[in-house]
DNA sequence: GCCAACGTTGGC
DNA sequence: GCCAACGTTGGC
């Protein structure tokens, strides 16, 4: 079993949202690092850090897990869509999503701030410089720190 | 295939 | 709202 961190704009979609729908389909990602990671290496029960990017304050608020394969994205072929990608075939989807189901919030935010003091966390993807992934790989050991801060 | 211009992400 | 970082695009 593997471990995930998955930002998502809480404005956008918020780990409350998450809650009340129960899951959620990941569409939108169209960054093929991330892609990779969902093709390749995600698999259904992998657990997944619920991180709330770009509002007063980032940090890992819940709690969720891999609840499908990877399948295209539907939202590609939508000309309609924020996300819509003319260049994508529906022979040959460029973009694919995995289905993000919901475990628990967290009793509080473990800010990207604390997550930072941490030494432990130095090479961890979300704290290193200019990283924008929204979809990063979460190892054993950053995952147990992560959650024993609650 | 290089690289400048441009767009996006996301913390602050 | 600013801006650093970085991915993508497109002219050459």
């Amino acid at each position: 079993m593997r471990y995930w961190l998955m930002k998502s704009e809480p404005e956008e979609f918020s780990i409350d949202a998450l809650a009340k729908k129960k899951k959620e389909p990941w569409n939108g990602v169209r960054n093929y690092q991330a892609r990779n990671f969902m093709r390749d290496d995600m698999k259904v029960g992998d657990g997944v850090l619920f991180y709330h990017s770009n509002c007063e304050v980032p940090g890992v608020v819940g709690l969720a897990e891999i609840v499908s394969d990877a399948y295209p994205d539907p939202t590609q072929f939508d000309p309609k869509s924020d996300y819509y990608d003319a260049g994508s075939k529906r022979e040959e989807p460029r973009w694919l999503l995995v289905e993000v189901g919901y475990k628990r919030t967290l009793k509080r935010t473990i800010t990207l701030a604390e997550l930072k003091e941490k030494p432990e966390l130095e090479d961890f993807a979300l704290v290193r410089k200019g990283n924008r992934l929204s979809v990063m790989p979460v190892s054993k050991n950053e995952w147990d720190l992560i959650i024993s801060l609650e």
